[in-house]
DNA sequence: TTCTTTTGGTGACTTGATCACTGAACTCCG
DNA sequence: CGGAGTTCAGTGATCAAGTCACCAAAAGAA
């Protein structure tokens, strides 16, 4: 396979020639369609992905049928949290869903022990890819328990824009990614658009006026 | 050093006998005393531990100065995450305190790094304990998002007193451990009192009714 | 078209968070 | 020992968020 989709990830790019050369041969270029489950309860993956092209969301589904967005694994990253959930762990519940159509490169449980087996940069990557995600989860934790909602939506409505201005969203899922209920987010949005910051259509919403939510955002608690 | 402690730890008893020889003699046993701040803000720490004796607690502090307690590392258990959080980011603000006089291994990072590349074992042991805690983290997540906080108390209440019916917390740190506020706790614990299930010192709790507590705890969200 | 499902809106109510303040219990010293 | 300061707990008022029950509009299916 060819090797030019190392460059795309920055902490693979000291890797031993040696190393490298077996990363590529070994590992396949995939593509998912959107709306795949990648992983999820009785589905582990056999392989450790490194996003080429594509986005996919992994959230946590409670007994009671509630989700949870925990973070999205974007083109240039890793899906680690994902391979270490399942190498142990019986009765977990989060699932990874293509978000869009993806394009991965695909490692091989065997090839990933023999790269961290084999290679210190290899392992730098892999380590740091986890301390970022973990460092999300904190984030996430944190956000859930402190922060208020209209601050929580402001910030997920900027994030999910990304640039377009246009979130392909019902309320249903826009609850699930702050961990609160509809209602709540029917309301709050409803607020932003009687103040002109948002539109809002059957399933999507508009930003209108995005300085206006960024203020609102950056009112963190401090 | 004395190899004997490596019993504590089922997921290294078949370690490869060369890598067990490697992990006795280039660790170091230690103590800490109660109270120590083993990580933290500006406190990295250079070794992994693998605690023998004694409990750390793990908790994140956000910048408006509230705290809400993660998980805890007992004895038998690594602190994995620790070291993820350090490696590569800057600004997290997890600790991990001693929570009672600890004895513990701890690998220096060299000596790590040279274990997890020469054995799948101590691969597989340090992976798993990612995995675990990884599945703590979302749990925590999906109660503090999803659970009713009287259930949560509860079960909080039946994990502390662990046999001693007694727990040494004020009302402010139960409400950290929940990650809810102080007068919620004091409430909450003012009504199991009512009900005779607790009884209530300065700093302290004393649980009078656990089966009463169980069958609270018991009501989860499904 | 007509029926069904999905989506969003809303009122009423409960639970949890925040604010402001009180007094009681402990600690520290002189 | 006796204040003085500090920590800890209790409480009312108020606000924010979550829950429940229900309705109506929009989209999709038959």
């Amino acid at each position: 396979m060819s090797s030019d989709w190392i460059t795309q990830f920055p902490g693979l790019s000291r890797l031993e020639p040696a190393v490298r050369d077996v990363l590529t041969q070994k590992s396949a270029l995939i593509t998912v369609p959107e709306g795949t489950v990648i992983f999820g309860p009785g589905k582990s993956p056999e392989n450790l992905l490194l996003l080429l092209e594509g986005r996919v969301r992994v959230q946590q589904i409670s007994e009671g049928g509630r989700e949870i967005v925990l973070y999205r694994v974007e083109a240039g990253q890793s899906c680690v949290l994902t391979t270490a959930c399942l190498l142990a762990h019986e009765d977990y519940s989060a699932e990874g869903v293509a978000e869009t159509d993806v394009r991965a490169v695909a490692i091989p449980r065997a090839v990933f022990d023999d790269l961290v087996s084999q290679s210190i940069a290899f392992r730098n990557f892999i380590f740091t890819a986890y301390s970022r995600r973990i460092t999300d989860l904190f984030q996430v934790i944190e956000d859930i328990a402190f922060q208020r909602v209209d601050i929580r939506l402001a910030q997920k409505l900027i994030a999910l824009e990304r640039g377009t201005r246009q979130i392909k969203a019902t309320h249903q899922q826009m609850a699930a990614e702050l961990g609160t209920a509809r209602e709540v987010i029917s309301r709050q949005l409803g607020e932003f658009q009687r103040r002109g910051w948002i539109a809002q259509a059957r399933g999507a919403i508009e930003v209108l006026d995005k300085a206006a939510l960024e203020r609102l955002a950056s009112l963190s608690a401090d």
